[in-house]
DNA sequence: ATTCATAATTATTGATGCAAAATATTCTTG
DNA sequence: CAAGAATATTTTGCATCAATAATTATGAAT
């Protein structure tokens, strides 16, 4: 079969997209071993596009290469969930103390938008998640840092590897979207050293409802 | 370091170590291409190992990968260099309070010990260099978060490639002396918010003195 | 003479093949 | 029957080869 001829991406991102996907679902298991032949067979390419995914996905941390043995699907303990949390907490507070205090009017109404569609999402759970998702990182985007914006990235997809998977659990929706409301007062009033305090607590209540 | 290791590492891991360095020594200039023929056959390999090494490269902020067009040196721009120095403060900072919160007595000595060495070695600026990173990385070891370690190390890789090279110019060290006592003794008295405070001053200071 | 099109060269990307190493299996011996 | 050695199989890792895309060079036409 051929691939997308027409897509801009190389074909090892393409592989390493479709093996993110299944980690993702836990089709591949954390701790289990990756079949390079199998994999290679399935998709109808050869173990070299494949090969460099997998780099590709274990410098993200997804992965984890032994020599000689291949890759497995990285195991995230508890403790690397939290302390994963703990950078994610620190990293994204202080994007929003440098969006509350540098951020445009115009970015700011943009975070208000979508803040106000959060708040109208609470009935439609993956909507509410897609849309958290989104102001994360528009936020991100705005505090104008490519390397965090990377760093948040892929942090972010290591802890999707946690069966504790999500940042938002659908019993907390109330409870964060309050949280999300007192952050953007804070955005809105230009009060850095508060929205930074927000977010963090914000992160710390995310956390305590994971684990 | 010899070349004969107890843990034999990939080719691709030797590669792309030996490729970091000739980037480090600006051999290899930003924002040139890397020519993927002319390298493997200087090293005398093939050109698969060589981008399974550009690859991992490409995950650490060092060569960026163009769609058919290969690999070249990243540019790091004054912003860029702005925006890693900020992200160094804030984790490092943030790794020198929990040691100073919950590091134990021995773990503290062990950096005193360290900081000690530093202060002996004002006459021998590779030297000083050289127990200052270990200083940082031992800090860092000690707060105990591998996913941190792994993105100071990265972070630091990319500052490398600023012709503003250093964390440390030479003609900083008496100031960067000083900045090191003052936050070894906030972190003995296991006073956290200031251990953070004057760890975040000392990334400060560094940066106003790179550029 | 300049511009656009086409051809040729060059380099990246993907496939295939082979050798070394690790694991699993079988055979031998006590 | 068990334990260890030898063999066979599996799998990684590296090299070579082929084809795909891009850039440059060349030539024709206005």
């Amino acid at each position: 079969m051929s691939a997308l001829s027409l897509a801009p991406r190389a074909l090892y991102e393409e592989v390493a997209e479709l093996l993110r996907q299944r980690i993702f679902s836990r089709e591949l298991e954390p701790g289990s071993w990756i079949d390079e032949l199998k994999i290679a067979e399935e998709y109808g390419i050869s173990r070299t596009p494949l090969r460099e995914a997998l780099k590709v996905l274990a410098a993200e941390g997804l992965v984890t290469m032994k020599v000689r043995r291949g890759a497995y699907v990285t195991e995230v303990s508890d403790k690397d969930l939290a302390d994963v949390y703990h950078l994610l907490a620190l990293l994204e507070s202080d994007a929003a103390a440098v969006v509350a205090q540098r951020g445009t009017d115009a970015e700011h109404a943009e975070l208000q938008t979508l803040h106000a569609e959060l708040e109208a999402a609470t009935a439609d759970r993956d909507r509410f998640f897609a849309i958290n998702e989104r102001f994360h990182m528009r936020l991100l985007e705005i505090a104008n840092n490519r390397w965090r914006e990377q760093m948040v990235a892929d942090l972010r997809k290591v802890m999707k590897l946690n069966r504790h998977n999500s940042l938002l659990k659908s019993g907390r929706m109330d409870d964060s979207l309050a949280e999300h409301r007192a952050l953007m007062a804070a955005l809105l009033a230009r009060n850095a050293p508060l929205t930074q305090q927000r977010m963090h607590a914000h992160f710390r209540n995310g956390l305590e409802a994971a684990t």
